[in-house]
DNA sequence: TAGAGCCTGGACAACGTTGTCATATGCGAG
DNA sequence: CTCGCATATGACAACGTTGTCCAGGCTCTA
């Protein structure tokens, strides 16, 4: 009777069709709850017989083991989060990818959340994913106050940040050189003649949008060139904010005669009016995207290697999780000028 | 004694540097554990002051609810699975965004799989998630055979699969039309005046590669044209068989005048080998990619909406775990055909 | 003022698994 | 033939939460 009742019990909050579970195995097969644990676990101590028969009764009723219970027993969940700013990104996918394939590596699943660039989001990710009880934790910041995950942390949840550094507390960071990437493509530019440079980039409370920033004015002022602030453009990176900064730029009273643009989306965007005007206006942008190379001029762009920052964060993660008793770091990864000809334009007026 | 001996328990399973439990709220709050529940769930029935002293010893003592603890109890995870081919794919980024959104919308997090196209792969990433007791699993497949996932799918677990058909089991299917697209598609060509036309595409275990296929033979057929076996080209997509297989098309005994691309892999490496080519070449391909209007010349795509896949999918998967009793279904989503200038070419011999 | 009814709070079991420990069985050695 | 030991198996508690049910104290009404 009890054993019925529990499966028609009208409060039990079972959902699921009533699977299986290790205690029915048991009862089918005619052993012990343990005995089907150990067959299910590969642990040795059971006979070729024994586990014959435990084997048949899983196979009979399709007999899954429930990660929910044991992860409550074991502590460690076997999975990460990551939280990131829009997975449709073609900067992001190839991130995540790596950061999946770190984790695989360590037998993890990855959980994926998107916190399209609001702080409130990213914080009410991170902690849904920390009540998952996930193992660790990757994040790409879109807030600059991170101490809300001091408690999780403190609690044993390994946390890196990658792409932009975490705000308020100590932990491990994995970053582009953003400052310097965007000073040597800013760098390019002049080398080849041009003074009126413009600068368009994403909302500067984004760290990486800050620093390329600052690698621009830097590489204007290592040249002496004073910066009108009519050729900067800063925020939001939707296509018609940046079309119009950039057509301003160009039609303005002190016309820019190159561009540089702060993230791969603002590249794509600025391509396209830029193929539109009839005068040739240099070009570089930050990111790589594809067929770059195909286009007329292939487009120069300072590269960074987003499988790399993945995986990188991914790995110092688990070297947090392994017990390596590490100090918070901060690590850069290089960035890469590739010229492909609209970096190398000379100036027109 | 036993309180103290609880958290220093030598064979204790636990991890996480002992995350403070609702029990130990409830004995700093000095209330009962259900109270602390209470409070922790916003269930009515506490009074402001005793919510009030639960609050404080959650915030003092950094808890946090275990989730894993919840869904042993509850029997939802709210979470679902997502099963692709490689999270780094342009065309998967944004299927997973949408399929992401509307797990959000209805209160569910995403887990996200990389199969690299190995069935295998697919299986145990699929069966991983099981594990984990998903509430749903949208699948993009890899293998050809889903009957692992009949135990699962009987155990209640909702499941659609994308993209592709699900193999040897009656399931959802939320499909582009591939044939139709890709008959559209080769369509053009001839109407551009073009016969010989090659086709490149993907492995033809692979569904969606099979489809289009079959869709070029059939508006070759509509034609009147018959094909050659050297315009076809089957296989892995990676860049030097693309490379090899377009350049065998264009300079054997029976050149072909266009080609068709079977997917976005394949269309980036034949534009490029295209642009390498003196003479003009008309090509069509599958999948819309980043910037083919910039391309001279443009590029004329059959394009889907991978985030309408992805969404139609999820929201599938919603109303099947709502309970509406729906028998499985074909939904099939149109293709789209962009002309921008490479399929419009004439046929140079 | 007593009884009925409501509201707040707590004790307890159950979810499905795994670690510990105890028992049973069989076998070899003395 | 018996003791001891190794090996196979099972009973039981615990992981942290939530659903049920009950107790105690309060208010309101007759």
């Amino acid at each position: 009777m009890p054993e019925t009742a529990r499966r028609t019990d009208r409060h039990s909050g079972a959902r699921y069709g009533n699977r299986p579970t290790m205690k029915d195995v048991a009862a089918r097969a005619g052993v012990g709850l343990k005995t089907v644990s150990r067959v299910v676990n590969g642990e040795p101590g059971v006979t070729p017989e024994t586990e014959r028969r435990v084997q048949e009764a899983i196979d009979a009723l399709g007999f899954r083991r429930n990660d929910s219970a044991r992860v409550l027993r074991k502590g460690r969940t076997a999975s990460i989060g990551l939280v990131l700013e829009d997975l449709a990104d073609p900067f992001y996918g190839p991130l995540s990818r790596a950061v999946e394939e770190v984790a695989r590596a360590h037998g993890a699943l990855l959980i994926n959340g998107s916190s399209a660039e609001d702080p409130d989001r990213e914080q009410e990710l991170a902690l849904a994913l920390c009540a998952r009880r996930v193992d660790g934790l990757v994040v790409i910041p879109a807030g600059d106050d991170h101490r809300y995950l001091e408690p999780e942390i403190k609690a044993g949840v390994a946390t890196v940040f990658v792409d932009r550094p975490a705000g308020r507390i100590d932990a491990d960071v994995v970053l582009s050189d953003n400052f310097g990437g965007a000073r040597d493509g800013v760098a390019h530019l002049i080398a080849h003649g041009h003074r009126r440079i413009g600068f368009i980039g994403d909302m500067p409370r984004i760290h990486t949008a800050a620093e390329r920033l600052r690698g621009y004015r830097a590489a204007m002022e290592d040249a002496g060139i004073p910066v009108e602030d009519s050729w900067m453009s800063l925020g939001v990176t939707d296509p018609q904010r940046v079309r119009r900064a950039a057509e301003e730029m160009l039609t303005g009273p002190d016309p820019v005669t190159a561009i540089f643009a702060g993230n791969n989306r603002v590249t794509v965007t600025v391509v396209r009016v830029l193929a539109e005007q009839s005068r040739r206006v240099a070009f570089v942008g930050f990111d790589d995207i594809e067929l770059a190379d195909l286009l007329q001029p292939g487009v120069t762009v300072v590269a960074q290697d987003a499988a790399a920052l993945g995986r990188t964060a991914a790995e110092r993660l688990f070297r947090q999780l392994d017990g390596d008793l590490i100090t918070p770091e901060r690590i850069e990864l290089p960035t890469r000028l590739i010229t492909r000809g609209s970096g190398e334009l000379p100036p027109t007026d």
